[in-house]
DNA sequence: ATGCATGAGTA
DNA sequence: ACTCATGCATA
Protein backbone atom coordinates (compact mmCIF):
# COMPACT_ATOMS: atom_id res chain seq x y z
CA UNK A 1 0.00 0.00 0.00
CA UNK A 2 1.79 2.72 1.42
CA UNK A 3 4.73 3.54 -1.18
CA UNK A 4 2.55 3.29 -4.05
CA UNK A 5 0.58 6.40 -3.59
CA UNK A 6 0.08 8.24 -6.73
CA UNK A 7 1.64 5.40 -9.05
CA UNK A 8 0.22 5.64 -12.39
CA UNK A 9 -1.44 3.15 -12.68
CA UNK A 10 -3.49 3.03 -9.66
CA UNK A 11 -3.05 6.73 -9.16
CA UNK A 12 -6.97 8.11 -9.69
CA UNK A 13 -6.11 11.36 -11.26
CA UNK A 14 -3.24 12.32 -13.55
CA UNK A 15 -0.84 14.91 -11.92
CA UNK A 16 -0.90 18.05 -13.87
CA UNK A 17 -1.68 17.77 -17.34
CA UNK A 18 -5.45 17.03 -16.76
CA UNK A 19 -8.25 18.23 -15.21
CA UNK A 20 -7.96 18.42 -11.46
CA UNK A 21 -4.44 17.33 -9.96
CA UNK A 22 -4.64 16.69 -6.34
CA UNK A 23 -2.38 13.78 -5.87
CA UNK A 24 0.49 16.13 -5.28
CA UNK A 25 0.39 18.93 -2.61
CA UNK A 26 3.71 20.81 -2.31
CA UNK A 27 4.66 19.76 1.20
CA UNK A 28 5.69 22.27 3.56
CA UNK A 29 6.60 22.69 7.14
CA UNK A 30 3.55 22.96 9.48
CA UNK A 31 2.15 26.65 9.76
CA UNK A 32 2.35 27.84 13.39
CA UNK A 33 1.63 25.38 15.59
CA UNK A 34 4.90 23.66 16.86
CA UNK A 35 4.12 20.08 17.12
CA UNK A 36 5.15 17.09 15.49
CA UNK A 37 4.14 13.92 13.59
CA UNK A 38 1.60 15.15 10.81
CA UNK A 39 1.94 18.72 10.08
CA UNK A 40 5.52 18.89 10.45
CA UNK A 41 7.98 19.10 7.65
CA UNK A 42 8.68 14.81 8.12
CA UNK A 43 8.52 12.17 5.83
CA UNK A 44 5.92 10.67 7.76
CA UNK A 45 4.00 13.92 6.63
CA UNK A 46 3.14 11.57 3.49
CA UNK A 47 2.22 8.44 5.22
CA UNK A 48 -1.54 9.32 5.07
CA UNK A 49 -2.86 5.90 5.86
CA UNK A 50 -5.86 5.28 3.47
CA UNK A 51 -6.70 1.47 4.54
CA UNK A 52 -9.46 0.72 2.02
CA UNK A 53 -9.99 3.48 0.28
CA UNK A 54 -8.12 6.24 -1.57
CA UNK A 55 -4.88 7.64 -1.50
CA UNK A 56 -3.56 10.36 1.35
CA UNK A 57 -1.33 12.98 1.60
CA UNK A 58 -0.66 14.95 3.58
CA UNK A 59 -1.16 18.52 3.11
CA UNK A 60 1.63 20.63 5.50
CA UNK A 61 -0.51 23.70 5.39
CA UNK A 62 -2.29 23.12 8.76
CA UNK A 63 -0.67 22.62 12.48
CA UNK A 64 -1.82 19.01 12.03
CA UNK A 65 -1.62 19.13 8.37
CA UNK A 66 -4.38 17.63 6.33
CA UNK A 67 -5.06 14.61 4.89
CA UNK A 68 -5.79 15.09 0.90
CA UNK A 69 -7.48 11.79 0.02
CA UNK A 70 -8.20 10.71 -3.40
CA UNK A 71 -10.61 8.26 -4.73
CA UNK A 72 -11.81 6.70 -7.46
CA UNK A 73 -15.16 7.93 -8.23
CA UNK A 74 -14.55 11.14 -7.96
CA UNK A 75 -13.19 12.34 -11.32
CA UNK A 76 -13.31 15.67 -10.18
CA UNK A 77 -11.64 15.46 -7.28
CA UNK A 78 -13.76 17.86 -5.26
CA UNK A 79 -14.32 15.54 -2.63
CA UNK A 80 -10.79 15.64 -2.48
CA UNK A 81 -11.07 19.31 -2.47
CA UNK A 82 -12.48 19.81 0.33
CA UNK A 83 -10.78 17.07 2.78
CA UNK A 84 -7.48 18.68 1.38
CA UNK A 85 -7.37 20.49 4.50
CA UNK A 86 -9.14 20.53 7.98
CA UNK A 87 -8.64 23.80 9.78
CA UNK A 88 -9.58 21.92 13.33
CA UNK A 89 -6.83 20.84 15.91
CA UNK A 90 -6.40 17.49 15.50
CA UNK A 91 -9.11 15.60 17.27
CA UNK A 92 -11.18 18.40 18.08
CA UNK A 93 -14.61 19.46 16.96
CA UNK A 94 -15.12 19.29 13.54
CA UNK A 95 -11.93 16.82 12.61
CA UNK A 96 -11.88 13.31 12.25
CA UNK A 97 -8.47 11.90 11.05
CA UNK A 98 -9.77 10.12 7.46
CA UNK A 99 -7.42 7.29 8.58
CA UNK A 100 -6.39 7.74 12.24
CA UNK A 101 -2.75 8.71 12.83
CA UNK A 102 -0.02 8.55 9.94
CA UNK A 103 1.36 4.45 10.14
CA UNK A 104 4.56 3.52 9.47
CA UNK A 105 4.73 2.57 5.81
CA UNK A 106 6.61 -0.03 3.82
CA UNK A 107 9.53 1.11 1.83
CA UNK A 108 8.65 1.18 -1.75
CA UNK A 109 8.97 -2.60 -2.44
CA UNK A 110 7.69 -2.38 -5.44
CA UNK A 111 11.41 -1.82 -6.73
CA UNK A 112 13.05 -4.57 -4.66
CA UNK A 113 14.19 -6.83 -6.71
CA UNK A 114 12.26 -10.42 -6.69
CA UNK A 115 15.75 -12.29 -7.13
CA UNK A 116 18.58 -11.58 -5.38
CA UNK A 117 21.17 -9.88 -7.50
CA UNK A 118 23.75 -12.18 -8.36
CA UNK A 119 27.16 -10.77 -8.64
CA UNK A 120 28.96 -11.89 -11.76
CA UNK A 121 32.54 -10.90 -10.33
CA UNK A 122 33.74 -10.07 -7.43
CA UNK A 123 36.50 -7.43 -8.97
CA UNK A 124 36.57 -4.27 -6.93
CA UNK A 125 35.35 -1.29 -8.92
CA UNK A 126 34.69 1.74 -7.51
CA UNK A 127 33.36 3.55 -10.38
CA UNK A 128 33.76 7.50 -10.55
CA UNK A 129 36.20 7.14 -7.63
CA UNK A 130 33.90 7.30 -5.24
CA UNK A 131 33.11 6.10 -2.01
CA UNK A 132 33.89 2.69 -0.99
CA UNK A 133 30.28 1.00 -1.43
CA UNK A 134 29.59 2.58 -5.30
CA UNK A 135 28.80 -0.08 -7.58
CA UNK A 136 28.40 -3.08 -5.31
CA UNK A 137 26.58 -5.62 -6.46
CA UNK A 138 24.66 -6.37 -10.05
CA UNK A 139 22.22 -8.13 -11.55
CA UNK A 140 21.94 -10.73 -13.72
CA UNK A 141 19.27 -10.00 -16.56
CA UNK A 142 16.40 -11.99 -15.19
CA UNK A 143 17.33 -10.23 -11.73
CA UNK A 144 16.87 -7.20 -12.70
CA UNK A 145 14.39 -5.15 -10.49
CA UNK A 146 11.08 -5.78 -11.48
CA UNK A 147 9.51 -2.58 -13.78
CA UNK A 148 7.19 -0.14 -12.57
CA UNK A 149 4.95 -0.92 -15.04
CA UNK A 150 4.08 -4.53 -13.90
CA UNK A 151 3.97 -3.42 -10.34
CA UNK A 152 0.79 -4.56 -8.28
CA UNK A 153 -1.73 -1.38 -7.97
CA UNK A 154 -1.08 0.46 -4.96
CA UNK A 155 -2.91 -1.14 -1.98
CA UNK A 156 -4.40 1.48 0.23
CA UNK A 157 -2.61 2.26 3.29
CA UNK A 158 -0.04 4.30 4.46
CA UNK A 159 2.33 5.51 2.57
CA UNK A 160 6.14 5.72 2.33
CA UNK A 161 8.02 4.69 4.79
CA UNK A 162 7.94 5.93 8.30
CA UNK A 163 10.49 8.21 9.63
CA UNK A 164 13.75 8.13 8.25
CA UNK A 165 15.51 9.49 11.13
CA UNK A 166 18.67 9.08 11.18
CA UNK A 167 19.57 5.70 10.16
CA UNK A 168 18.60 4.15 7.02
CA UNK A 169 15.46 2.45 7.16
CA UNK A 170 15.44 1.07 3.52
CA UNK A 171 15.01 -2.68 3.35
CA UNK A 172 18.48 -4.44 2.47
CA UNK A 173 17.19 -6.95 -0.61
CA UNK A 174 20.41 -7.80 -0.92
CA UNK A 175 22.61 -7.23 1.51
CA UNK A 176 24.90 -9.56 0.13
CA UNK A 177 28.13 -8.17 0.86
CA UNK A 178 30.83 -8.13 -2.35
CA UNK A 179 33.20 -6.41 -4.35
CA UNK A 180 31.51 -3.39 -6.37
CA UNK A 181 32.04 -3.99 -9.88
CA UNK A 182 30.13 -1.87 -12.63
CA UNK A 183 27.23 -4.03 -13.91
CA UNK A 184 26.55 -6.82 -16.33
CA UNK A 185 29.71 -5.89 -19.37
CA UNK A 186 27.19 -4.02 -21.63
CA UNK A 187 25.75 -5.45 -24.33
CA UNK A 188 26.32 -9.21 -23.14
CA UNK A 189 23.74 -10.07 -21.27
CA UNK A 190 21.05 -7.62 -21.57
CA UNK A 191 18.99 -8.96 -24.71
CA UNK A 192 15.50 -8.34 -24.30
CA UNK A 193 16.03 -5.26 -22.41
CA UNK A 194 15.47 -3.06 -25.45
CA UNK A 195 11.69 -3.47 -25.33
CA UNK A 196 10.57 -2.93 -21.95
CA UNK A 197 12.53 0.71 -21.82
CA UNK A 198 14.60 1.04 -19.08
CA UNK A 199 12.91 -0.89 -16.66
CA UNK A 200 15.69 -3.58 -16.73
CA UNK A 201 18.42 -3.78 -15.59
CA UNK A 202 20.29 -0.94 -17.74
CA UNK A 203 23.70 -1.26 -18.30
CA UNK A 204 26.36 0.92 -17.17
CA UNK A 205 26.23 3.23 -19.71
CA UNK A 206 22.53 3.42 -19.46
CA UNK A 207 23.07 4.18 -16.26
CA UNK A 208 25.38 7.26 -16.05
CA UNK A 209 23.40 8.37 -19.55
CA UNK A 210 20.59 8.41 -17.28
CA UNK A 211 22.20 10.28 -14.48
CA UNK A 212 23.33 12.89 -16.95
CA UNK A 213 19.91 13.29 -18.33
CA UNK A 214 17.93 13.74 -14.64
CA UNK A 215 20.49 16.41 -13.47
CA UNK A 216 20.26 18.55 -16.60
CA UNK A 217 16.62 17.98 -16.95
CA UNK A 218 15.83 18.59 -13.28
CA UNK A 219 17.91 21.63 -13.30
CA UNK A 220 16.69 23.20 -16.84
CA UNK A 221 13.06 22.94 -15.07
CA UNK A 222 14.31 24.70 -12.12
CA UNK A 223 14.51 21.98 -8.98
CA UNK A 224 16.58 21.36 -6.78
CA UNK A 225 17.60 17.96 -5.67
CA UNK A 226 16.35 18.21 -2.71
CA UNK A 227 12.74 18.81 -4.41
CA UNK A 228 13.19 15.97 -6.36
CA UNK A 229 13.63 13.72 -3.38
CA UNK A 230 10.62 14.98 -1.75
CA UNK A 231 8.45 14.40 -4.96
CA UNK A 232 9.26 10.82 -4.94
CA UNK A 233 7.82 11.18 -1.80
CA UNK A 234 4.59 12.68 -2.80
CA UNK A 235 4.46 10.67 -6.05
CA UNK A 236 5.77 7.28 -4.54
CA UNK A 237 5.31 7.18 -0.92
CA UNK A 238 9.13 6.94 -0.39
CA UNK A 239 11.13 10.31 -0.08
CA UNK A 240 14.52 10.75 -0.48
CA UNK A 241 17.01 12.99 0.77
CA UNK A 242 18.88 15.65 -1.28
CA UNK A 243 22.17 13.49 -0.49
CA UNK A 244 20.73 10.88 -2.20
CA UNK A 245 19.39 12.68 -5.45
CA UNK A 246 23.05 14.12 -5.53
CA UNK A 247 24.51 10.89 -4.97
CA UNK A 248 22.59 9.46 -7.93
CA UNK A 249 23.20 11.58 -10.06
CA UNK A 250 26.96 11.48 -8.98
CA UNK A 251 26.75 7.75 -9.73
CA UNK A 252 27.63 7.06 -6.33
CA UNK A 253 26.00 4.90 -4.92
CA UNK A 254 26.11 1.39 -5.39
CA UNK A 255 24.82 0.10 -8.84
CA UNK A 256 21.93 -2.27 -7.50
CA UNK A 257 21.01 0.71 -5.83
CA UNK A 258 20.75 2.85 -8.84
CA UNK A 259 19.00 0.59 -10.43
CA UNK A 260 16.06 0.96 -7.52
CA UNK A 261 16.08 4.41 -7.87
CA UNK A 262 16.48 4.07 -11.32
CA UNK A 263 12.39 3.57 -12.25
CA UNK A 264 11.22 5.91 -9.59
CA UNK A 265 13.28 9.00 -11.16
CA UNK A 266 12.57 7.85 -14.56
CA UNK A 267 9.07 8.57 -13.92
CA UNK A 268 9.64 11.69 -11.95
CA UNK A 269 11.27 12.64 -15.00
CA UNK A 270 8.51 12.27 -17.01
CA UNK A 271 6.39 13.62 -14.98
CA UNK A 272 8.28 16.77 -14.48
CA UNK A 273 8.76 16.91 -18.20
CA UNK A 274 5.69 16.09 -19.47
CA UNK A 275 4.35 18.63 -17.04
CA UNK A 276 6.68 21.09 -18.43
CA UNK A 277 5.75 20.44 -22.08
CA UNK A 278 2.24 20.52 -21.60
CA UNK A 279 2.46 23.84 -19.91
CA UNK A 280 4.27 25.41 -22.85
CA UNK A 281 1.47 23.72 -24.75
CA UNK A 282 -0.94 25.36 -23.16
CA UNK A 283 0.63 28.89 -23.10
CA UNK A 284 1.13 28.54 -26.94
CA UNK A 285 -2.24 27.67 -27.87
CA UNK A 286 -3.07 30.69 -27.71
CA UNK A 287 -4.81 32.71 -24.68
CA UNK A 288 -8.17 30.93 -24.33
CA UNK A 289 -9.94 32.14 -21.80
CA UNK A 290 -8.78 34.76 -19.96
CA UNK A 291 -9.30 34.32 -16.15
CA UNK A 292 -11.00 37.39 -14.86
CA UNK A 293 -8.92 39.64 -16.47
CA UNK A 294 -8.62 42.07 -13.00
CA UNK A 295 -7.39 39.14 -10.79
CA UNK A 296 -3.53 39.05 -10.81
CA UNK A 297 -2.31 35.48 -11.55
CA UNK A 298 -1.19 33.79 -8.40
CA UNK A 299 1.74 31.60 -8.02
CA UNK A 300 0.56 28.27 -7.06
CA UNK A 301 1.54 28.19 -4.15
CA UNK A 302 -0.22 31.22 -3.44
CA UNK A 303 -2.70 29.65 -5.20
CA UNK A 304 -3.15 26.39 -3.12
CA UNK A 305 -2.73 28.62 -0.30
CA UNK A 306 -5.70 30.54 -1.21
CA UNK A 307 -8.13 27.78 -1.65
CA UNK A 308 -7.69 26.35 1.21
CA UNK A 309 -8.49 28.87 3.31
CA UNK A 310 -11.30 29.40 0.85
CA UNK A 311 -12.50 26.02 1.61
CA UNK A 312 -12.02 26.59 4.95
CA UNK A 313 -14.79 29.71 4.71
CA UNK A 314 -17.34 28.04 3.00
CA UNK A 315 -17.38 24.77 5.31
CA UNK A 316 -17.65 27.40 7.91
CA UNK A 317 -20.38 28.70 6.40
CA UNK A 318 -21.82 25.66 5.23
CA UNK A 319 -21.45 24.91 9.35
CA UNK A 320 -22.98 27.97 10.83
CA UNK A 321 -26.31 28.01 8.26
CA UNK A 322 -26.50 24.58 9.77
CA UNK A 323 -26.18 25.04 12.93
CA UNK A 324 -28.30 29.06 12.38
CA UNK A 325 -30.72 27.96 10.08
CA UNK A 326 -30.47 30.43 7.33
CA UNK A 327 -30.53 28.20 4.40
CA UNK A 328 -29.20 31.08 2.15
CA UNK A 329 -27.13 29.90 -0.97
CA UNK A 330 -23.95 30.23 -0.16
CA UNK A 331 -21.76 31.74 -3.16
CA UNK A 332 -18.85 30.81 -1.31
CA UNK A 333 -18.36 34.92 -1.98
CA UNK A 334 -15.46 36.17 -0.28
CA UNK A 335 -17.49 38.98 1.47
CA UNK A 336 -19.91 39.52 3.70
CA UNK A 337 -18.93 36.73 5.47
CA UNK A 338 -22.02 35.49 7.52
CA UNK A 339 -19.82 35.46 11.13
CA UNK A 340 -16.54 36.34 12.13
CA UNK A 341 -13.74 33.93 11.43
CA UNK A 342 -11.80 32.60 14.20
CA UNK A 343 -9.91 35.14 16.00
CA UNK A 344 -6.86 32.82 14.82
CA UNK A 345 -6.97 30.71 12.42
CA UNK A 346 -5.05 27.47 13.10
CA UNK A 347 -3.89 27.27 9.58
CA UNK A 348 -2.74 29.21 6.90
CA UNK A 349 -4.96 31.94 7.09
CA UNK A 350 -3.62 34.29 9.52
CA UNK A 351 -0.47 32.47 10.01
CA UNK A 352 2.41 32.99 8.20
CA UNK A 353 4.05 30.27 6.09
CA UNK A 354 7.05 29.25 7.75
CA UNK A 355 10.42 29.51 5.76
CA UNK A 356 10.61 26.31 3.55
CA UNK A 357 12.75 23.64 4.55
CA UNK A 358 16.42 23.18 3.12
CA UNK A 359 16.56 23.37 -0.43
CA UNK A 360 13.02 23.23 -0.88
CA UNK A 361 12.29 25.20 -4.54
CA UNK A 362 8.39 25.72 -3.64
CA UNK A 363 8.30 27.65 -7.13
CA UNK A 364 9.13 24.89 -9.44
CA UNK A 365 7.87 22.40 -6.37
CA UNK A 366 4.37 24.03 -7.37
CA UNK A 367 4.82 24.04 -11.18
CA UNK A 368 4.52 20.38 -10.87
CA UNK A 369 2.95 19.63 -8.20
CA UNK A 370 0.29 21.82 -7.16
CA UNK A 371 -2.98 20.94 -8.14
CA UNK A 372 -4.58 23.09 -11.10
CA UNK A 373 -8.40 23.05 -11.23
CA UNK A 374 -10.26 22.62 -14.01
CA UNK A 375 -14.68 22.80 -14.19
CA UNK A 376 -15.96 21.66 -17.08
CA UNK A 377 -13.11 21.70 -19.02
CA UNK A 378 -12.01 24.95 -18.15
CA UNK A 379 -9.17 25.76 -15.76
CA UNK A 380 -11.37 27.75 -13.13
CA UNK A 381 -9.56 29.25 -10.27
CA UNK A 382 -11.06 28.09 -6.64
CA UNK A 383 -10.19 31.09 -4.83
CA UNK A 384 -12.51 33.25 -7.06
CA UNK A 385 -16.50 33.52 -5.99
CA UNK A 386 -18.86 31.78 -7.95
CA UNK A 387 -20.12 28.50 -9.13
CA UNK A 388 -17.32 25.84 -9.34
CA UNK A 389 -16.99 25.44 -5.73
CA UNK A 390 -20.52 25.54 -5.13
CA UNK A 391 -22.95 22.37 -4.83
CA UNK A 392 -20.19 20.31 -3.48
CA UNK A 393 -20.28 18.34 -1.03
CA UNK A 394 -18.22 19.80 1.99
CA UNK A 395 -16.20 18.25 4.11
CA UNK A 396 -18.32 16.71 6.67
CA UNK A 397 -17.74 18.64 9.74
C1' DA B 1 29.01 17.76 -2.43
C1' DT B 2 30.54 14.63 1.04
C1' DG B 3 32.28 12.73 5.75
C1' DC B 4 30.33 10.46 9.19
C1' DA B 5 26.78 8.09 11.66
C1' DT B 6 23.08 4.95 11.93
C1' DG B 7 20.29 1.01 11.59
C1' DA B 8 18.66 -2.90 8.91
C1' DG B 9 19.84 -7.01 6.83
C1' DT B 10 23.18 -10.80 6.15
C1' DA B 11 26.77 -14.25 6.64
C1' DA C 1 31.18 -8.43 12.20
C1' DC C 2 30.17 -6.69 8.03
C1' DT C 3 27.68 -4.65 3.98
C1' DC C 4 24.71 -1.39 2.41
C1' DA C 5 21.27 2.33 1.96
C1' DT C 6 20.42 6.47 3.58
C1' DG C 7 20.25 10.93 6.09
C1' DC C 8 22.30 14.70 8.82
C1' DA C 9 25.46 18.15 9.22
C1' DT C 10 28.60 20.80 7.27
C1' DA C 11 32.23 22.61 4.12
Amino acid sequence: MAGHVGQELGRPYPLVGQGLHLDAIPPGPANGAPHEGPGSFLPEAYNGAAPGQGYGYRLDYGPQGGLLEMQPGDPDGHQALLRAWCPFPMGGEGWAPPYGPAQPAVAYEGLKPDVKPERECGQQGPMYGHPAQAWGGCFLPQAAARPLAALPPPPPGPVGEGGEGSGASSPQSDGSGGSPRAPAAPGEVKAEEAESGDEETPSTEEMEQFAKELKHKRITLGFTQADVGLALGVLYGKMFSQTTICRFEALQLSFKNMCKLKPLLQRWLEEADGNANLQEVERLSGPQRKRTASRRRKSRPQFAHDFVVRVWFCNRRQKGKRSGGCSVRDDCEGGGLPFAPPAQLPGPPMGHHPPPPQGYNAAAFATLYVPQFHHGGEPFDPTAPGPPLMGHPMHST
